[in-house]
DNA sequence: TCCTCACGGGTCATTTTATATCCCGCTATT
DNA sequence: AATAGCGGGATATAAAATGACCCGTGAGGA
């Protein structure tokens, strides 16, 4: 009833005065921006944020005048009151934009038991991924239980999650592992080093597998041999918990400095999302798996919780085919990505 | 904590987006001012509105686009939707203008029983004079019990709470009668008139005061000892609730053609309030008393609930005198008259 | 019945406001 | 000491809000 109320005005607000909507989004932006940036400099604001030079400065005036913003010779920061009401301005933004309707209406359409976005697009600004990893690393902390073995996956988006999970007393005996080998890579987004990290935040102990990705069959199987090695696979594939980002395979190979045309060509059907080290076609259906350790889709279906982390309109066919395939149970997504989602149900 | 909650939202709209309160408040003005006008031309409403034409005509097209306003060639008119949203938007407008509050602080500083706040000012627009009215009659209706004698006076703006009393089903034998006799003036804004109308409206019954104004206390004594003149005044002396109005003396000389200048070398004091015959200084003193059948002050001091309306910015001198008097329980305004008060309190 | 007045809608010059793009002196970092 | 990036100032330019008209039309009063 009162909650109700809380909506009616926002209803009223967005139907007698919808200009103020943009200008709204613009100064939460724009502060969000700074936040993470700060102290930052006019012109480089602007062009991060893709605004004009002048419209970001008169913006920026008026924050100051509200004792939001503080400007010195390295650029403005947020005062203190500003860093207070960022987060009440998030909260106050999702209802805005009405995400938590659009987080009921994806859980139900994709039969997800939890679906959690976040206001903003990570393809246009970088930093809506740390707000991606805020949003994980809060679930991760609230969900996880004593004792509970929690395998991770590498990746840019994990990097982020692992760095911004809160730092927190220690629940007991909580154990995290990596998903797969991942050394083939930066070592800032392999498994091992967040898998560390994480574990360092939640106060937890962890195990490392060092296993290289993409050898061949014959090169992994001394390695598979190895009792230590053999240990943590077992334990990644009966883990309590899950978290893994999802790829698009295109840019992942890019990365890796994989071939891309050889992956297609190997790939049974044309493979548009990733996860894990296996990559999935639209449909859902695995067309590629690399030659690597950890668990299978096999394996994963099993778990009791698999968390997908992922940001951006662009990733939205990834996260798609990787849904389909039926063993995420909980999701989150940027807004970007989310809505470009539910487009694409609705067709 | 919920309700926090909305108030926090409105706070953090009128923090970073505050340009967007004068629109709001425009807007809504628009729509109640068509609403008890209907329909309305474009230049005549910007007239009433003390806008520029082109103003409100951007104004109404947006509420046009928005399916709020319908236009034919006799003016512009409220939509049904229109018609159901200027409630909400009432209820709204009293939460930006934050009158709960104001409403609160009035009530305990002048120590009285309530007070109701309705957003406008009657200087500036004569229909918030209907508003006054309305809200008035809902707080009669909600709280008259059953075999209550109500004693209303006379003038405009009680006029106007008459009209605006909504049509309700009977109480059980209420009774309403005349503060005074009042016949000198204009017979719309008799108190006999509206106490009539007033009785109609709740499905009570009514008895009249059939004794003139200001005739000499010979003439006066005659009409007294009718027995049925003596039955009313002592029911309105008895009376349960009284709904008084209040004046502006100067105004009210020029309106009953008195001579302001003999009502003040009568006068003790310099008159600056007035209510039911009685004009009261600015300390709450009685500065003069009309030669008038009805309660006095001291008759009045002794009834259960006493309810003051008035409205409008130049009335807030009148109002203070009357509420320093001490005998007013609940106190009906508007924005503009509570505002100057709170000023004054405030020195 | 007609007549007239106020209506909504269209137009355009004018003013006000927002925007883009420089420049400058300063300061913190290299 | 050099320099890159900062905030603040200034100005030409684009855009939007405003004010002031006219016009054909339909409703309401005579």
């Amino acid at each position: 009833m009162i909650e109700n109320n809380t909506d009616n005005s926002l209803l009223l607000f967005k139907l007698l005065v919808p200009e103020m909507l943009p200008v709204f989004q613009k100064r939460y932006t724009i502060l969000r921006t700074i936040k993470y940036n700060q102290p930052i400099g006019r012109r480089l604001l602007a062009e991060r944020l893709a605004l004009g030079e002048r419209g970001v400065r008169s913006e920026i005036d008026f924050l100051k005048d509200h004792n939001l913003l503080e400007s010195n010779a390295a650029g403005v920061s947020l005062t203190e009151e500003g860093k207070k009401l960022l987060p009440q301005l998030s909260l106050l933004i999702h209802k805005v934009e009405g995400l938590a309707p659009l987080e009921n209406y994806l859980a139900q359409k994709l039969d997800l038991t939890k679906v959690v976005i976040v206001p903003g697009d990570a393809d246009q600004n970088c930093e809506i991924l740390h707000e991606l990893g805020q949003a994980s690393g809060a679930f991760l902390r609230d969900v996880v239980q004593d004792q509970w073995v929690i395998a991770v996956t590498g990746g840019t988006t994990m990097a982020e999650v692992a760095h911004n999970i809160p730092q927190t007393v220690g629940k007991k005996d909580v154990l995290v592992v990596p998903g797969r080998g991942g050394l083939g890579e930066d070592v800032e987004i392999q498994s091992n080093t967040i898998a560390a990290e994480i574990a360092q935040r939640l106060g937890a102990s962890y195990r490392l597998l060092h296993v290289p990705d993409g050898i061949q069959n014959e090169t992994l199987e001394p390695l598979l041999s190895d009792h230590k090695v053999q240990e943590v696979i077992n334990l990644s594939k009966k883990a309590n918990l899950l978290v893994h980002g999802i790829g698009i395979p295109e840019v992942m190979a890019l990365r890796r400095d994989s071939d891309w045309q050889s992956i297609q060509r190997y790939s049974r059907k044309e493979p548009v999302g990733e996860a894990f080290g296996t990559y999935f076609a639209a449909d859902g259906s695995v067309a590629l798996v690399t030659p690597t350790v950890g668990p299978k889709v096999e394996d994963i279906a099993k778990l009791d919780m698999v968390v997908a982390v992922a940001g951006g309109k662009s990733k939205a066919d990834a996260i798609m085919s990787v849904l389909r395939a039926s063993f995420v149970d909980v999701l989150i997504v940027d807004q970007g990505a989310a809505e470009v989602i539910k487009k694409q149900i609705e067709e």
